[in-house]
DNA sequence: CAGCCTATCGTTAGACA
DNA sequence: ATGTCTAACGATAGGCT
């Protein structure tokens, strides 16, 4: 879209490449929050790029990471689907990987959380993260 | 975009909303690989929604999950943003908290690529883990 | 280089099968 | 409900400032 269709591979004209990433980047975002809205779902995305010193979280770093906590707690599949021969062997598997990673999650939690605020954040990121942190009843470390 | 304007709020109508989400969806993630195509950028996307049983996870689990970790391994911002005043507490407090989270990861970090790729991909699930932790020379656990 | 403009291309809401 | 069609709306490439 636009004045001219663009082959879908990398824009080798780096001026241009900037321009390109920062309206498509806020393109993107745009959608995003209209399908959140729209849709009543829950999302986040995460975008790396040498144009910003910092990588985009939409939409903040700490509903980001309530959905990225989300992922790590919602089951693998439907539990009915393992119900079947030689998968019953790889649901015992989750299982036990899923108590593991349960009790690494509590530990991980707080350190993944305090460094991404503290890294996303403007100067007020201490007294916000505490406010999270007692907000959703994080115990201390 | 479509016959008719969309008032940006949750769309009432179940079945229409469901179709729109299909739809969208589909859109935003052609948006986001034509993003990460042209512009040469490293992104995911994580969304919940109550349609899909499993989380639709862009581009794959293994590669989403390559961009979390470049997220915590990723400096909180650059560092000479810190060299003043008081942000000097920040920046230590930082520093430690990475080292904390940095033992952590990698015991996370098999744990959730296991858990993911289990849970995320089709039959060969353990087959093709094995192959990514072998290729990627994580030491087994 | 960052905004603004607009012709043009792409996405999608609603209709229909 | 799932797929196709297309009018209408939205995103954006290139040009300009």
């Amino acid at each position: 879209m636009g004045r001219r269709k663009v082959k879908h591979e990398l824009i080798s004209n780096e001026s241009a490449r900037k321009v390109t990433f920062r309206k498509r980047k806020a393109g993107l975002l745009k959608k995003l929050d209209e399908l959140a809205t729209l849709c009543g779902v829950f999302a986040c995305a995460i975008i790396f790029s040498s144009y910003d010193d910092q990588p985009e979280i939409w939409p903040s770093p700490a509903e980001a990471l309530s959905v990225l906590e989300e992922l790590e707690r919602s089951p693998a599949r439907k539990p009915g689907k393992y119900m079947v021969d030689q998968e019953v062997f790889l649901s015992t598997n989750i299982s036990k990987l899923n108590q593991q990673l349960q009790k690494q999650r509590q530990k991980n939690l707080r350190l993944e959380l305090e460094l991404m605020m503290a890294g996303c954040m403007e100067e007020s990121a201490i007294n916000c993260m505490s406010a999270y942190v007692l907000a959703e009843g994080i115990p201390p470390l």
